[in-house]
DNA sequence: AGCATAAATAATAA
DNA sequence: TTATTATTTATGCT
């Protein structure tokens, strides 16, 4: 799939750097994807190398995996569930604990097979279960993942051009604030703190997207 | 830019059979939300309101377009595209254009009901002929959103004998050259930064096909 | 009606 | 895993 495509590209060191045009295409090459990198190769690489498979995985089956992390993520999608919720109910129902990113490497098969292996059966319960709670209503699944149910977004702020403008200035000097810095800054402009935070986020996202943009102009 | 990337998830004829979902559309009260803010009342606030309807509205059916926006809210998901990607194809296409922003308000029914009713067939239309195109192949998606039919490829290059036996070797000295030897090799060669790139990433590939070895082992 | 950007989510680095 | 970056979604403005 384009997701085990993409995934590998990225892993592979012969990407230089990750265009987005690369990898929207699908155009890399799977097959490119060098497994031996001393590392234990994960099941997007190997799920298209079915001949290469080294010794101890030939009891998983791969392309089931494959197939069911494709369908895993349109079914979380339907419900309405992000990874970051799904790590939580299943880190607050089950015995192992497991993270947004564990969920999101699932769902992209950079995993080995032998966790992958471990991890199916445990998501597939769970979604089956939220999956049935869902049908006799959302605030049965809300409570079934255990979020509050009506945990609504935050409303947009608006910095005052003042706020901005000292804000510009600290920038300016630390695009990366520590985080005693950024309470200090909020503060001093009495917003809050991790309004201050997500504001560099995404300061720097900007100056990185306009830098870029400047740099392929030359 | 960046817009189209990663996320090209999941193809395949995977059939989500329209459930009772949740997604974060449908997860808002709208029952709560006050309809006379001053503002033309939005299809999310109508909907459940069906004894308040204004006149002018009575054939509009707001259950349907609810449905809908929820249905093409998975639909996309499931083939992978984002907001961003359905307006700018939308706009590449059609007569009007769209923004991510049309897409996002649709999707939360965040619209009067007479835009929705006016765009709601055009999304129809679009999504299951990407549906469609997506049957074929995911590349045949990609093709069709990102689509400009009119988009010429890029004349091939062609490099003098002199720029090759430099480029060659460069690549002996080192075949993984960064952004910004690539970027200082291309101003040497008077060559186009990304044909450069591109070249690297083809010699290695050559490379690697005749040698059979991984010769780009960290 | 849509830009600019804040907030949220997904992906990657550490 | 946690911390941060990258990407997407949502919304205040006008």
């Amino acid at each position: 799939s384009t997701q085990a495509s993409v995934t590998t590209a990225t892993q592979s060191p012969v990407v230089i750097a990750p265009q987005p045009s690369m990898l929207k295409t699908g155009a890399t090459h799977p097959s490119m994807a060098p497994i031996n990198c001393g590392e234990l190769a994960k099941v997007g690489q190997l799920v298209n190398k079915p001949q290469q498979t080294a010794s101890g995985e030939e009891g998983i089956n791969l392309e089931e995996i494959r197939e069911f992390a494709k369908n895993f993520k349109i079914r979380r999608l339907s419900l309405g569930l992000t990874q970051t919720q799904v790590g939580q109910a299943l880190t607050a129902t089950e015995g192992p604990a497991y993270s947004q990113s564990a969920i999101c490497r699932f769902e992209k098969l950079d995993i080995t097979p032998k966790s992958a292996q471990k991890l199916k059966p445990v998501l597939e319960k769970w979604l089956a279960e939220a999956e049935h709670w869902n049908q006799k209503g959302q605030q049965n699944l809300m409570e079934f993942v255990g979020g509050e149910p009506s945990k609504k977004r935050k409303r947009r702020t608006s910095f005052t051009p003042q706020a901005i403008e000292v804000l510009n200035s600290y920038f300016e000097k630390n695009a990366l604030p520590t985080g005693q810095e950024i309470t200090e800054i909020a503060r001093e402009l009495n917003y809050d703190r991790e309004v201050v935070r997500v504001w560099f986020c995404n300061r720097r996202q900007t100056l990185k997207n306009t830098s870029k943009i400047n740099v392929f102009q030359v």
